[in-house]
DNA sequence: ATCATTGTTCAAAAATTATTGAACTACGCC
DNA sequence: GGCGTAGTTCAATAATTTTTGAACAATGAT
């Protein structure tokens, strides 16, 4: 603060790609997939790495994106960890550089695939053992409750069929 | 504060429905719901709320919610807010009582709409503001990215329209 | 009209979750 | 070997979200 009176505000140069900073369409498409990923739940650096990779042109290094949208080596590397055991992104064979670039997976198929096993198929697995518990316990829960109890437990098996039934027609709707 | 010395704990009554703390059954119906609310990205209260009802076999009271699960009646009051606006929880024309009476709306095609309306659709429609945004943006890039962005832009574009038509197929299917 | 009961609101506190940054490993190059 | 670049990990910090609880409005009973 407290700057000099004649101080100016240096503009960036008005074109090419910068090295830092995003341009408006790159800002516009983080946003929206940061968007994105608030709505499934996730962090939003990840929506912001996904975002940039999705409208870049070519492959991004993992010091391109931290640059690029301002975080921290340590995001950038948890962020693309995850998109990479999620199948978003892709490592592709980097002919010149040094280092690992990246690319995002397009597919749409691909992409909810990957969630769908790996945030939503561990919670039905689980659900199963508990289903069973319950199960238990309602048969022995007191005489005047017991057929209420029961019958919630059987709907509860029956949203369970349904939801497991649901993940592979929508990987279908979603293909190719 | 400062208990006589000849002070004894009172044990709960070993049957009933006690007026606070959770049976083992109601207890495992709560978790089951937390874990649910947590994979849709819903506060634990919520799940603990709709839960509790779930496995009720009577209609509940706001007071009655919030001594079995112990959380305030603030968390209560807001978490039942939220639930009777997407519809997962009913009043219950009470007869003799003087407060109102709450009970879990079990249709996992109601759930499923309210939820999809409430927190998916919204996104969906900004989403098309979005869109044309992003669409101008990529019209204006540089030649060189052009037809890449444009391109990315229109698969975007279809994205939105597959998930715009996919919330009625869901629906239809979790239906009656 | 006063008091008790029911429920809501909202600012403050607590809990949870995400991000940072520094320490560390691994690898290639000189 | 020693040095520089890439990348990961994780404890500490920051940001966000949820929960609390006290103040308040509304309604009904006496």
């Amino acid at each position: 603060m407290a700057l000099a009176a004649s101080e100016t505000v240096v503009h960036p140069p008005a074109s090419a790609p910068p090295l830092t900073g995003l341009t408006p369409l790159e800002a516009e498409a983080v946003d929206l997939f940061v968007g994105l990923a608030q709505v499934v739940g996730l962090p939003k650096s990840i929506g912001q790495i996904y975002g940039l990779l999705y409208i870049s042109a070519t492959p991004l290094s993992l010091d391109d994106i931290a640059d690029r949208l301002d975080i921290s080596k340590g995001s950038a590397s948890q962020g693309l960890k995850f998109l990479r055991t999620t199948g978003a992104v892709r490592l592709c064979d980097e002919h010149g550089s040094r280092c690992d670039h990246y690319e995002a997976e397009t597919g749409l198929r691909a992409l909810a695939t990957g969630f769908l096993k790996e945030q939503i198929e561990p919670h039905l697995e689980s659900g199963e053992d508990r289903l069973a518990r319950l199960k238990r316990l309602a048969a022995n829960a007191p005489a005047a409750e017991r057929t209420h109890v029961v019958q919630r437990v059987k709907q509860l098996e029956s949203w369970h069929r349904r939801a497991a039934g649901l993940l592979p027609l929508l990987i279908r709707f979603l293909g190719k």
